[in-house]
DNA sequence: TATTGTTATACTCTATAACTATA
DNA sequence: TATAGTTATAGAGTATAACAATA
């Protein structure tokens, strides 16, 4: 039951990127129309909902982690941000170096907005593909984005 | 056991566009290093993967279809790989607005030198994450993948 | 001397619209 | 008149390097 070599490589469809990213493809395009109409990008909605976590404010590096964004890229984006008024810059005292970056009042409106609709569209996948298996998929989604945190290769 | 309300909305991990991301970049960083060795884009390898399936050659709008990328992308991207000798591009004699394009020789010696190694990664994460649980995850991606295909909304 | 964030630069990809040639 | 592909254009993101301020 091998997949048949093409060329030595697997076929198209087992390709586990193009997997992933079919699967995320098919879930952005319930929420993209939300953020298009707030005229967000996906990367900048990254960025509000890990600000919106509850951790409070973040210094740069954090934020590109949690994001994946390179610090160049979400540099310049914050400046936007900020000249939108979704979120603020400010040092941090303790180490002069660092900027913690913060919703505005008017980013958790924006947020608020949107959440409500995000969630029902959360609520409309749950029902369509079942609780249990959405439940088994975040499990082995997050199994498989902790394969390399402990590789020594 | 809901999650903690924030704003209305759900932690970030538990998004699910993060979590498909989070795991795509996880599996990326085991292949991307051999992309970069060969000058390819994650784009690029995915469009010559699709052209190396074992189906032949295809028009430009299936392969857009099939890659993710929109036309424009994908018709200066067939130039540049056309200029590296790597597909080629011919008119379809039954319609000739078509063009199709095919790997060449030099594309499938390239695929085939990064196959081994792809597969030999792909070895390892089987091996690390389980096989029963790599055939779960594929299942449950496609039919993640394929949620929206039956959307009367 | 190392780290944090920003700026500079070049390039790729995204996104929309306009255009060419076929059908 | 519609479709397939390309070209044009603007903008956003990726990626590296260089830089300023601070530690």
């Amino acid at each position: 039951m091998s997949e048949p070599s093409r060329g030595g490589l697997r076929g198209f469809e087992r390709s586990l990127p193009m997997a992933l990213m079919r699967a995320r493809e098919a879930v952005m395009a319930e929420f993209r129309p939300l953020l298009t109409e707030h005229d967000l990008s996906e990367q900048q909605w990254r960025v509000l909902r890990a600000l919106s976590d509850g951790a409070g404010p973040r210094s740069v590096g954090e934020l590109a982690d949690a994001t994946f964004l390179l610090a160049p890229s979400l540099s310049r984006m914050l400046g936007t941000l900020e000249r939108r008024g979704l979120v603020t810059r400010s040092v941090d005292p303790r180490d002069q170096r660092r900027s913690e970056i913060a919703v505005s009042p008017a980013g958790e409106r924006l947020v608020a907005a949107i959440a409500p609709r995000s969630e029902a569209r959360y609520r409309d996948i749950e029902q369509r593909f079942g609780r249990a298996d959405l439940e088994d998929l975040y499990d082995l989604l997050g199994r498989m984005a902790s394969l390399g945190a402990d590789a020594s290769s």
